[in-house]
RNA sequence: GGUGAGAUACUCAAGUGGCCAACGAGGGCAGACUGUAAAUCUGCUGGUUUUUACCUUCGAAGGUUCGAAUCCUUCUCUCACCA
């Protein structure tokens, strides 16, 4: 009687992980494998591991890594050792996916300290008594020439040409260079050192995720990894995937109003991807959300709202996200100025123009100037049209368009 | 190794002796409208307090010319065709 209730109790705890880990995930390769896996920790207390390949290439981490991240947390609830591998030795190669051109290669210091950046951030979301850390140099400078010759046996070209990108180059005469093709196969080989049950990556990954998959195969390890791609996540724009180089993201270190003002500016349509994507609502919950929006009887901003606060907290904490929302309505409903105004002394009476350099709220005085004709210019809330004008000695709030302000101390 | 084509601002891309700070598109910024949304419309988009002016910029360095993004020479890089 008993053994029955705990066996049901059991089954529900599965059939629960599993639905946590298919949520929102671009696709699924070998489910069944995952399933296997989340039975014998829920019925045996067996780990597995999940493996992640980290992009030292660039440093500080935005909410599109999180996808990825709370997805491993995720894991990390039901079982999983992370295994996040820090690439120094494939990014001296660079990962050619999704790249048009032949990709420059980093130098060990960049790549060293961008690691060390991305472990601390990506702490605030993985348990970090649950994974562990590899750099792949570890294994590949044993490997030698003799043992990556061996590794380029186990594919052709043919196949390699497969994959979209490195077809479209070629096809288009683009140059690919061979270490490109080399990169794959060692990212692969990762899967073979771990021995891994899992691999995580965006569905950008997805060739260099089935590569591990079948060097697992080709070295005989006993095992092919299952593989998960998630989808990627769009900027603030919309349209391009959010990244650093595009400044289209959200920096899961930015301070509160900035994260908080940054998803309120997101389109209505893009709301509901980061819903999809980013809010830990169930999926029910959010689909509820949409039908009022839809029917009118709530007003998307108040939906976009929700949104903004639970991701504000998530990286700090309430109080500073109610805060943030407090903030943004004073500034942007009741068009009054923001309580943390950089402050700036300057000697003398000086040229308007100046002081918005001075003050960072403008690159160039011609910009400066421009900005004035325009009418995007406020000097204590009162637009300002004279491009001439000096300052005398006193306070002043000065604001550029919607959002830039600082406070002036002309002595 | 041989032959040919090309390198223009954040990106794409016009311009082949003066009318070029350089057409156009995208992006970006700003204004109007709003919910700091989106869409739309409008303006701006190298720098400089000489702002109907001046200075620097069309891969790099030289040269021709009253005058060069545009012509010549050398160099660097990219691509194509042949081997």
């Amino acid at each position: 009687m008993d053994n029955i209730k705990i066996k049901k109790r059991r089954d529900g705890l599965i059939e629960n992980a599993i639905n946590e880990i298919q949520r929102g995930v671009s696709e699924i390769i070998d489910l069944e494998a995952i399933q296997k896996l989340l039975k014998a920790y829920y019925e045996e207390g067996k780990n597995y591991t999940v493996k992640v390949g980290l992009d030292p290439t660039g440093a500080d981490l935005h909410l599109g890594h999180t996808v990825l991240l709370q997805k491993l947390r995720a894991f990390q609830k039901h079982g999983a050792i992370v295994q996040l591998i820090i690439g120094d030795f494939t990014a001296t190669i660079g990962d050619p996916t999704g790249k048009s051109e032949t990709r420059k290669v980093m130098s060990p210091d960049a790549i060293a300290a961008n690691a060390k950046t991305y472990q601390e951030q990506a702490f605030l979301i993985l348990d970090r008594s649950k994974t562990e850390i590899y750099y792949n140099s570890k294994w590949f400078e044993k490997l030698g020439a003799a043992g990556i010759v061996g590794l380029s046996t186990l594919f052709s070209v043919a196949r390699m040409l497969e994959r979209d990108d490195f077809e479209k180059r070629y096809k288009s005469n683009q140059s690919i260079s061979i270490s490109e093709f080399l990169y794959p196969l060692l990212q692969g080989y990762d899967s073979v050192e771990l021995k891994n049950d899992i691999e995580l990556g965006g569905t950008d990954q997805k060739f260099n995720l089935l590569m591990g998959r079948h060097l697992q195969r080709s070295y005989d390890i006993g095992k092919e990894q299952a593989v998960i791609t998630m989808p990627i996540l769009e900027g603030l724009d919309g349209v391009a995937k959010m990244s650093k180089s595009l400044d289209n993201y959200i920096g899961i270190t930015e301070d509160a109003n900035t994260i908080y003002a940054k998803i309120l500016s997101i389109s209505d349509e893009l709301m509901w991807r980061y819903y999809e994507l980013l809010s830990t609502k169930s999926l029910a919950e959010i689909a509820s959300i949409q039908k009022e929006v839809n029917e009118g009887s709530l007003h998307p901003k108040k939906a976009k709202e929700m949104l903004a606060l639970e991701l504000t907290q998530r990286f700090h904490d309430e109080t500073s996200a109610f805060k943030a929302k407090e903030e943004f309505d004073n500034v942007f409903k009741s068009n009054q100025i923001p309580s943390d105004v950089e402050e700036f002394e300057i000697e003398g009476v000086v040229w308007i123009c100046k002081v918005l350099v001075d003050a960072n709220l403008e690159s160039s005085t011609s910009q400066a100037r421009r900005d004035i004709i325009q009418g995007a210019v406020k000097l204590n809330q009162e637009k300002i049209d004279d491009v001439q004008l000096q300052l005398e000695v006193g306070e002043y709030v000065i604001q550029v368009g919607k959002r830039k302000f600082a406070k002036i101390k002309v002595i």
